[in-house]
RNA sequence: GCGCCCGUAGCUCAGCUGGAUAGAGCACCGGCCUUCUAAGCCGGGGGUCGCAGGUUCGAGUCCUGCCGGGCGCGCCA
């Protein structure tokens, strides 16, 4: 709708004399946008008031002249002149119906678009480490990448989603030892209970499985079978990783949040990746030995300080195997990749992305895009509830899921910007569970099955043909509100893929179940005169169905219900 | 000290990539269930958009400088 308006405006320009409009100046780009008050229409221009400087023009006066040369369409009902030249669109009842008859027809697709032609694209997202279980900030990451994912699908991404493992590094060979301490009978603070061990409860659990000799079923249908050998610290990590990930997978299981490939880290070393990219990278001529160690000029993209490659000692930095593994997204074939992190990881990625220049192999110097989300601060009690492995207590997703159920944590995860900090208070979490937005926006999608229960009940029938007729009865301002908010749902998936933002997406729904609500209220829907009965259900059902493919791509249950 | 992010109602947060009179939720006050689900609706109070400049027809939004907060600055991962 809104470009099939720009272009009218388009052809309206092409017209004008150069007496008006000096064919020589430059021409903003027409920008239609949506009204924030419905005094205003439904769109504004203000094309005008962006040509009156070069134009040397009254804008005002061009704004007329534009109006003037308008196209006629079937399409606009009024088209008129505000404030300093503005140009408003009032949209006629036909166009209307025609964006309802669009979503009928379209249904779950509505609001899909091709817009992402089938680009190959990796969302990273949770990579938790498989030492201990997922906890509130995983969560946020759970919800914003899965929901980012399914924005981007929407919009014609070929999106795969994938989870990293980070299980080479020396945060393994210390939960392996902290497994094997206990298994010993060693706890957290006794001598001989290792210097930079975890410290949570769930290690004894692990221990306590180790010497039982039960077995962990992996995801992927691989079985590792504990020993019980607690000498034998390969059998100890092998079993604590297996386990670990098991406990993640089940977490994520819950969430509702599926991957499409699992990559370890681990991988990169047995196929000899980070070697190749360690030679490529000295092939490149940005490195040099220092200090026994050997470096890259990181400085010369962008970093702000060289990094280490391989330390004096032999090893590798962890900045290698992640640059190789980000070679491995574009040797795959993922043209786009976004990484969703904490912003703590910040740092990273000005090195990783230098790095991936200094291998000189065609990769875009934005690669990888990161969302980078701030971290979710726990309260309880009035109190924050510090999240560290180390200190061993803290609030997992799977508490929080048992607590609120997963549509809540869900919507609340998601529901706010990724940049911004996020208070999760444990306790209005509980004791105000009810009154959580996802319930808001649930009950209006209830509501409107309901609605249609009763029609049935009282022997009607939904016509949706004789609605489609009758939609220019649709003349109350909440109706009109209404659709407003419906149809610009296309719009909004747009933006909100464009932007990489998910939290849009949970402030529409929000926006569009209140305006629903408002308009129950107002109005009776199931009413004697048919021609209007039918129009109003129309846009009713045209609501609900926006209201499911919206929380849909929120991983949100739309009930019909409640 | 340097880099990135954030300062909007008492609290938690939006503000659609510069637009018209800055919006929700919670909390507070007052109304609405014999009529499609009251997990709802209607009304009310509450703001120098951190501060000061600048850019322009127009700034919460862009630029600069301060103030305040978070995170990051390792031959850790």
């Amino acid at each position: 709708m809104k470009y099939r308006i720009e272009q009218l405006i388009q052809a309206a320009l092409a017209t004008l004399p150069a007496d008006i409009l000096p064919a020589d100046i430059v021409r903003p780009t027409v920008d239609v946008e949506r009204t924030r008050d419905a005094a205003h229409g439904d769109f504004a221009t203000n094309v005008a008031l962006q040509l009156a400087k070069p134009a040397r023009r009254n804008p005002r006066q061009l704004a007329q002249a534009i109006l003037d040369a308008l196209p006629s369409s079937e399409l606009i009902d009024k088209a008129e002149i505000a404030g300093p030249g503005f140009i408003n669109f009032h949209l006629s009842a036909q166009a209307y119906q025609q964006e309802l008859s669009h979503i009928f027809a379209l249904g779950p697709t509505y609001g899909y678009s091709k817009r992402g032609a089938g680009t190959s694209t990796v969302v990273e997202f949770v990579s938790a480490n498989p030492t201990g279980p997922l906890h509130v900030g995983h969560g946020r990451q759970a919800a914003l990448g899965d929901a980012l994912a399914s924005l981007l699908q929407s919009q014609g991404y070929q999106v795969a989603r994938e989870f990293y493992y980070n299980d080479a590094g020396v945060q393994i060979q210390n939960l392996a030892l902290s497994v094997q301490a206990r298994a010993r009978g060693i706890k957290p603070g006794e001598p001989g209970w290792p210097e930079a061990a975890y410290n949570g409860e769930y290690i004894q659990d692990v221990a306590d499985d180790f010497l039982a000799k039960k077995t962990v079923n992996a995801l992927d249908g691989a079985a590792v079978k504990a020993t019980g050998k607690v000498d034998d610290l390969d059998a100890v990590r092998r079993f604590a990783v297996a386990y670990l990930r098991h406990e993640q997978d089940v977490d994520l299981q819950k969430f509702g949040v599926r991957f499409d490939v699992y990559y370890l880290e681990s991988s990169l070393y047995t196929d000899s990746k980070v070697e190749t990219t360690v030679n490529a990278l000295v092939a490149s001529g940005k490195s040099y030995e220092k200090d026994g160690a050997l470096w890259l000029r990181t400085t010369e993209f962008g970093d702000d300080k060289d990094r280490v490659m391989r330390k004096s000692d032999g090893t590798f930095t962890y900045f290698v195997p992640d640059v190789a593994y980000h070679v491995t997204k574009w040797q795959r074939g993922f043209s786009v990749a976004i990484n969703v992190q904490g912003s703590d990881h910040h740092g990273t990625t000005a090195r990783v992305r230098a790095g991936l220049q200094a291998l000189d192999m065609g990769i875009p110097k934005g690669y990888p895009d990161y969302v980078l989300h701030k971290m979710v601060r726990v309260m309880r009690g009035g109190e924050e509830v510090k999240i560290s492995k180390r200190a061993g207590e803290y609030v997992t997703l799977r508490d929080l899921i048992e607590w609120v159920g997963r549509d809540a944590v869900r919507f609340f995860l998601i529901s706010r910007r990724a940049d911004s900090e996020f208070v999760f208070d444990i306790d209005l979490a509980l004791s105000q569970s009810e009154e959580n937005p996802v319930y808001y926006v649930q009950y209006a999608h209830a509501r409107v099955c309901s609605v249609f229960r009763q029609l049935q009940e009282k022997g009607f029938e939904h016509d949706r043909e004789g609605g489609e007729r009758n939609v220019a009865r649709l003349t109350e301002p909440h109706e009109k509100a209404l659709i407003r908010r419906v149809s610009y749902y296309p719009e909004l998936l747009e933006v909100a893929t464009r932007a990489l933002e998910p939290h849009q997406l949970a402030h529409y729904l929000r926006d569009l179940a209140g305006d629903f609500h408002t308009y129950y209220n107002a109005h009776t829907f199931i009413v004697d005169d048919v021609g209007l009965r039918n129009a109003r259900l129309n846009l009713v059902a045209a609501t609900r169905q926006v209201l499911e493919n919206g929380l849909k791509l929120l991983g949100v249950s739309a009930p019909e219900k409640m």
